[in-house]
DNA sequence: AGAGTAAGTTCATCTACTGAACTTACTCTG
DNA sequence: CAGAGTAAGTTCAGTAGATGAACTTACTCT
């Protein structure tokens, strides 16, 4: 299929889009919030191809977003679980969780919520500005460039 | 290759990633940034081949997310611009935004920020709880089924 | 001894993405 | 008025990658 690749583009998007890769990555990675998962059990729950899931848990621990444990030596078995990169990851399928809630089902919404796993309060996830905390609307956005901080520059290349 | 569809999961997050459907999705809603865009436009920003560049705006036209307008009746001229939903969309690119500055770029972050429109100020996504406003974090969550509202559920299937 | 299990690998087949060239219907320029 | 230019695709052959089914390995359990 000769997939292009950007991994190193410079925009963020870009780069996480090349981290999941395809349809299957983000599945893989919503079966880890119950903790570590095994290969049959991924496999048996998401009917996935073991070729296909076989290649992706390889470049997910290559991407460091999961990380490969053996929980028995004799004979070897292994477990796959989420990295701290991972876990930092689940924001982006808690967005996507909000969103397929709101605008791929009907009125009443999904039949599978997120819960507090102490209190069972429904946890409904909303993407806001980190400084004012009111949801982030793409129409008030545009795109820049990080303006350096003053020590970072050298006087020669400032604006006059 | 036989994609596996994903549109009528149970999960917000399979329903979203198909919506998603492939690497290119989400780097063309990104385009939509700035506004309406042309085919033209859209392929030599993107570098992706007009086949598959066609096939995805007519689906995200299918699904909703886009909207085709002409701008020119003579010759047939046309441009697309977000919707609703698609606006409502640009959240997960944020979330997606977030992780990547963070992770997928040294320390500096990546060279390209977003910026409100008006002030100049950077913008930081985050993805938070709607009620507490506090980061959501995947190991205090667990999956859940909505608990139907009281007035909804006949007594008769209630639990005792 | 024979069945069962976990974690893959291998294989032939099928399909979707790719780049390049082509099409259409108009406008603009010399 | 001929020829170049432009926007928005479509068509096509080649190929990388996904698919399901079967196979492998190395142990444990009955």
């Amino acid at each position: 299929m000769k997939r292009t690749r950007f991994d190193d583009d410079i925009c963020p998007v870009a780069r996480t889009t090349d981290l999941m890769g395809d349809s299957w990555t983000p599945l893989i990675l919503r079966e880890f919030l119950a903790g570590p998962r095994r290969f049959e059990q991924l496999q048996e729950r998401l009917g996935v191809s073991r070729a296909t899931l076989s290649q992706r848990l390889d470049r997910l621990v290559t991407d460091g977003l999961l990380a490969k444990r053996e929980y028995q030596p004799n004979p070897p078995r292994f477990e796959y679980l989420l990295t701290e990169k991972g876990i930092a990851f689940w924001s982006v399928l808690a967005a996507m969780w909000a969103f397929g809630d709101r605008w791929l089902f009907g009125e009443s919404g999904a039949p599978l919520v997120l819960k507090d796993r102490e209190t069972g309060r429904i946890v409904r996830s909303i993407v806001v500005d980190s400084q004012t905390r009111e949801p982030i609307d793409v129409r008030t956005m545009r795109l820049g460039r990080p303006s350096k901080s003053v020590t970072e520059v050298p006087l020669a290349e400032r604006e006059p």
